[in-house]
DNA sequence: CTTGACCTTAAACTATACTCTAAGGTCTAT
DNA sequence: ATAGACCTTAGAGTATAGTTTAAGGTCAAG
């Protein structure tokens, strides 16, 4: 497979798929005589395990150590993989809270306002940025 | 004020405030003898409302335009700043959304995850990733 | 034998929001 | 008068994850 091929099978630009190579992710199996780029299937389940991967959360460079685990798995154990896992969650968590929070803040400053074509002298959210109201993180 | 004593009341940093100037959101009033930053009550009622801006989720850029509403209210009306907050609460519902079906699908990862010292050859997390098993964004 | 599709590289660019450095000027207290 | 705290600027660096460009090499079809 080139490198055009691994795009269309595995949705990932052929731009990103260098980028990952760069970046330690997923090498090529070998080069061609023409030094073209060529992949395995093996390559594929790489790139589509990549792309999993990111639709869960993980960075690169959390994916980069999932990958280190899937590679040589039996030089790896079970307590690494949760550990990653377990972070992940945790930090989404905090992420969600922090939208939640924000989420209740902007639909409170959006229920007051009239929304019309009124002169903003008077708009409740621009008065609400203005003072003491919202309660800033950290503070 | 010079801009350390607004840097404490404000709780923003010097290098912050220096960086929100040059993209046009907090101008100090006015420029002493020696070229330092004055800045007045007024400049320190806008940097605040620059951080509770932020605090609600607004971008830079969301913030100059609830700004330019602030500072000239009578050229604005209330529809404006209803659009814009109405934009964020829609991509902070969206964001929620996706980080929410991620963290779905990581719990159920390490739920499954023994997580002990056992070899990563059946970790159920590298395999459930190696599989088509997860649900992936845009497919 | 040439056109178009595809491949190569290094390096620059995008976006957002800072954060810091270097080199220098100013102010205040001792 | 000098140390230390504070201020100035332009420009570079940080982080993440790509995306694009420029300049060139390769391959298959007509």
């Amino acid at each position: 497979m080139k490198i055009g091929d691994l795009e269309k099978q595995s949705g990932i630009s052929a731009y990103t798929l260098r980028y990952y190579e760069k970046e330690g992710l997923l090498m090529p199996s070998k080069r061609g005589e023409n030094n073209y780029r060529h992949y395995s299937q093996d390559d594929l389940i790489t790139a589509k395990f990549i792309k999993r991967s990111k639709a869960c959360g993980f960075s690169l460079s959390e994916t980069a150590s999932l990958l280190a685990i899937k590679t040589d798995k039996s030089q790896h154990v079970c307590a690494e993989a949760k550990s990653i896992t377990h972070s992940k969650i945790q930090e989404i968590e905090e992420q969600i809270q922090r939208l939640q929070h924000m989420q209740e803040t902007l639909i409170q400053l959006e229920k007051y306002c009239c929304g019309g074509q009124e002169s903003a002298e008077f708009c409740s959210i621009i008065s609400a940025l203005e003072q003491d109201q919202i309660i800033e993180k950290g503070e």
